[in-house]
DNA sequence: TAGTGGTCTAGACCACTTG
DNA sequence: AAGTGGTCTAGACCACTAC
């Protein structure tokens, strides 16, 4: 039984098959539009495995070969494949060639279920405003926003729910530059999209996540037992110009929150 | 005061000085060893940022300056430059140039401090297999591993350690090729260690993170109270065949472990 | 207008894997 | 020996920003 198991698997590991890109990757490339070249193939290549067209441990053609048919130079083609390697869903071994992760749809699925159906993908989000006020810099908020202590910041904390249900207790503090932020547009759009209609281009998000028990007012405003655990996030958010624009505590009901990562070796 | 305050802000985003990058970054360039050009460049202007010779906030030369200064390609240089912008370090704009990121530095050791001293960094971490054998897939399991319900995979329960204070709880489910891996190992190394032994690269690992309560046996181990938080984290990793390699459902000390993620947009 | 990063090309040579 | 990805070059044109 053992063995026979174990005849399998070698099965299954030599069927590398070399597998054939479908027509549609190489029909109506745009070359005057503005989106990148390598872009389009990506996406091409991506919704392909996305789909099944392309099946998972499929060795795909070689950038040369890929290259040719698409009528695109090799750098071109390398990037796109590139950016897949970076998302987890491609992996090239150096004299072998490049193949479709295995298992990358039906297990995200699977596990992302009860997340995906409460947030916002589903439900409507919303958010109401629990405090709002301009404040100084304890050490704390003053180090992560790289302002002097005692600095005048903004403060808020909503409670942000997706169809009704609180989902989390959100505080964030704001750089002195940001403190005309009304409390309105703070119910209707979210933090991000009020900073983004102000021009500000945030690109790097710096972020640990963690736990511990909730406070007294966390497990009242999110429904949830006194001294049950919740999930944190601390943030500092940094603009296009290397700017802190934001520094942010987070606490979400684990029950209903988690953070998905994909990690890319070397 | 407010005003006052604003102008001083105005004034910093203003003083984005070019700055000259340290002569050292200019030598010793090796063009015949195994290390990529543009890995050198990136380390080395990584290391002029870290030890403070470019200042947080000041622009870089720009990439054909560089490269002609360097001796190398335009490509050379830019993907060093990318590779840094990846990790949040730098941040570019069309027709700026290329900044460092603020306050990379200092915050970060500011909050890392309890979780660095008692990790693996500075106390010697230690290993106690609390279970290891062998099993069936249940469906959770199964799925993960992209395996039939009912296939024998290898079970292992770890209780990890570091400087003698339980930090986590690990449990991990392996496919029948590693059914072989022997309790012994596992108390010396490392899982992942004992996996490169066997000529496993792993390269793509999915996460996801979140909290709950723990658990009795887990408070316990652990030595928390019960009923308290534990962070917890599953993961998936994969080898460079694309090949599920193992399945993990571990469970941290909230106050001695979390998680650190940089985000990059776009 | 000048300077910057963003994209793209058409080659070249190399290291590694398989047969 | 043949095929693959990994690295590197020397250009080119464009879009965007600042002055």
């Amino acid at each position: 039984m053992n063995k026979l198991e174990k005849n399998k698997n070698v099965k299954e590991i030599k069927l590398e098959a070399e597998y054939p890109l479908p027509r549609s990757l190489f029909l109506n490339i745009d070359r005057s539009g503005p989106i990148p070249l390598y872009h389009q193939v990506a996406s091409r290549i991506e919704a392909a495995i996305a789909d099944g067209s392309v099946p998972a441990g499929a060795r795909i053609d070689n950038e040369i070969a890929l290259g040719e048919r698409l009528g695109l130079s090799r750098p071109t083609i390398r990037r796109a494949i590139q950016d897949l390697v970076d998302k987890g869903i491609l992996v090239r071994r150096r004299g072998i060639g490049t193949q479709v992760v295995r298992g990358g749809v039906t297990r995200k699925l699977e596990l992302t279920s009860l997340y995906e159906d409460l947030s916002s993908a589903k439900r409507a989000p919303s958010t109401k405003v629990l405090a709002h006020a301009q404040t100084t810099a304890d050490e704390l908020v003053a180090t992560s926003l790289g302002v002097p202590v005692g600095s005048p910041v903004l403060h808020i904390r909503r409670l942000r729910l997706a169809g009704g249900v609180p989902l989390a207790v959100l505080d964030n503090y704001l750089p002195s530059e940001f403190i005309d932020i009304k409390r309105a547009d703070l119910e209707q759009f979210g933090l991000y999209q009020v900073l983004s209609s102000r021009g500000v281009d945030i690109r790097i998000a710096k972020q640990r996540i963690g736990a511990r028990t909730a406070t007294l007012e966390e497990s009242k405003k999110l429904g949830i037992d006194r001294k049950s655990a919740v999930l944190t996030m601390e943030r500092v958010a940094f603009d296009n110009k290397g700017h802190v624009v934001e520094f942010g505590q987070h606490a979400y009901r684990p029950d209903l929150y988690s953070f998905e990562v994909t990690l890319v070796g070397k």
